[in-house]
DNA sequence: CTGCTGTACTAAACCGGTCTAGCTATGGCA
DNA sequence: TGCCATAGCTAGACCGGTTTAGTACAGCAG
């Protein structure tokens, strides 16, 4: 004989399914007496629960998914999945609750996806990452009707799905001011992909900080998140006439590869160049001269949104929208004030750049 | 109305679920006319079938199970993991195999949920990684009777699951012959939990080859793997009168934070300690010096490890051990012969030392 | 015309649980 | 004594598929 059923356990119990499934899910209708009983025997016979027999009568899966839309190896590359994947598991290994994960090619296929899982029972609920501007996946979550979480954006307010977040645009500024306040007039910020919401908003604030204070010019570019662009973006920066004297990177991965492209160019860092890191992990720490950067704790993040979701699909939770505390800047050794003698001084007097058009 | 079952799509075609399911599923029973009418329906309808509804008869889940009893952290931190995690999903999403991951406290728990998933038909094979001395976790797979992949060392040639792993012993042995070519004479090493087997197969290639080679000392220390204790453990190492003029560090987070804490302690690197990370990944290129490093390409092992466990899942595969291509010492700038005025000069004649007995 | 084969299809069992309707025995109460 | 409420339990429907046994009919040989 295979696994054990609740009818075998019935039959040597001398009772019924139904008694069975009662004593098994601590519900009313059977004595104590009964019931102590069918668990010995349910544990004697080693009896596990067959989570597809229960799902088709509509119950939990105890699992929830993460769908994924960026290359393979950006899982691998970029601390702030990993760090985030390690928050969700702490809180949801907890309650025996699995992670249901695939990474995908695009939106298209994420959605697909999500539609497969709902209407399969696999999932409890979903958690969303990389919010878009204008994001398809909104409309179709709530057509689903299953529970999500968000990662992204306040929301309208309205429905949909609920969002956590963390402040992006104080958090830029607040890199920018603390820049600005040390004396750099020049600054330069490699984003991230531009139709994902956090880029927008860290790209607006920087302008807007910018003609606040007056800066000399304040440029952002664009990128794949990849150290490969992170470098070359670098490379393209330093080499200009007038080259920016602080650049903000939107991922560690890009900033620490821009460190190394100031190293092979012979830039001091942060002599000629100051480094700010708009994400903290491991990375930022130990490179040398380890990066002032802006500490996000993506760990944390992930256990919020895991304790998020689960309060959704459980019905307790407070299920409202959730912004994280912002980010601090940790000042380390990769910033300091632009050199007295640096380009910055050459040439004409410095005007007031409204910083060039990105996106 | 909910979700079409195929009972609707029998009703609108005027059929039975019998032959709806024949069509849906490509196989005999049907008219091509009529297959061609209901795979129609079907489509107007938007059917997916439901993944529950078929476990229960038996079918794959297509999904696969990975639980790793390491604390939360260690998935952030170690790029082993994500880089791991990359290579799996690469495969696996290309054939539409979701991974069903948890993590858990200890190999108990570990255990516990393998006997839960595959009585619950929640996955159709599982992924070991960690592969122990003495490995509990063997028995109860071959036990369960479903399709595992092992990843580390070779079998015992009998039953069990597919075991996938790369020469740790070679790798460690090239290592070390490089160190002793270019002048190294005292060699330390950093190792990994002293109760895994590609721990301990390191180790013993260290020891082995420090007696072939004459070697004054070569030293295993084991380590948790945590960038603290690679820093705690390097401190110590270089505080030692005689200290090692080489460093060999069994994962690349212990080789970056070794290497800060050598900049701290004024130590150059390479001109008195090399050092050598046995892992290589983003990390060991990025920092400075870059780090030399064994170039293990764990992207492409996920990737293997997930082909081999589809193979068996669809029992097409070739079901036998696999052993990946011995990794290559790839040379940067953290290694160089060691300085001639190096303590090594210093004192007595170097005596052959046979290794301090680790573990 | 009978018997045989193969095709196209239907009806119903089945997987392993959950859940509802209903049955029985018992006790409380007027 | 009669009536009702309730605890404790059973039988069986149900979830959405798969699969098997069986039926109806056509074609063909003898």
């Amino acid at each position: 004989m295979g696994r054990p059923t609740i009818a075998d356990i019935a039959r040597r119990a001398g009772v019924s399914k139904g008694a069975v499934s009662f004593a098994l899910n601590g519900r009313p209708g059977v004595s104590e007496a009964t019931r102590a009983r069918i668990l010995r025997v349910a544990d004697e016979m080693n009896w596990r629960p067959h989570s597809a027999a229960r799902a088709l009568g509509g119950a939990r899966a105890d699992a929830v998914g993460l769908v994924i839309a960026r290359p393979a190896r950006t899982i691998g590359v970029e601390p702030f999945f990993s760090q985030l994947l390690s928050g969700l598991q702490a809180v949801l290994s907890a309650h025996s609750v699995a992670l249901h994960l695939m990474v995908v090619e695009d939106t298209t296929a994420e959605i697909e996806v999500y539609r497969n899982w709902a209407s399969e029972h696999r999932v409890d609920g979903f958690i969303v990452v990389d919010l878009q501007v204008r994001d398809p996946r909104l409309e179709v979550l709530e057509e689903l009707a299953l529970p999500a979480v968000v990662l992204g954006g306040p929301g309208r307010g309205g429905g949909g799905p609920l969002r956590i977040w963390a402040d992006d645009r104080e958090a830029m500024l607040s890199i920018v001011d603390y820049l600005a306040a040390i004396g750099h007039r020049r600054i330069a910020h490699l984003a991230g992909l531009p139709h994902f919401q956090h880029t927008q908003r860290r790209i607006r604030a920087l302008r807007d900080a910018s003609r606040r204070l007056g800066l000399e010019e304040a440029v952002s570019v664009p990128t794949d998140f990849s150290d490969a662009e992170g470098a070359a973006a670098t490379r393209t920066l330093l080499s200009r006439p007038r080259r920016p004297t602080a650049i903000v990177y939107d991922s560690d991965v890009m900033a620490v590869a821009g460190l190394g492209v100031a190293g092979e160019m012979g830039v001091a860092v942060p002599g000629e160049l100051s480094i700010v890191s708009f994400d903290d992990s491991v990375l930022a720490r130990i490179v040398h001269p380890p990066l002032t950067a802006l500490s996000r704790d993506t760990f944390a993040l992930g256990e919020q949104v895991a304790r998020s979701l689960l309060a959704v699909v459980d019905e307790t939770g407070p299920g409202r929208d959730l912004q994280m505390p912002t980010p601090r800047l940790t000042v380390r050794e990769s910033t300091s004030p632009p050199a007295a003698g640096s380009p910055v001084r050459a040439g004409v007097a410095p005007t007031v750049d409204s910083g060039s058009e990105p996106v």
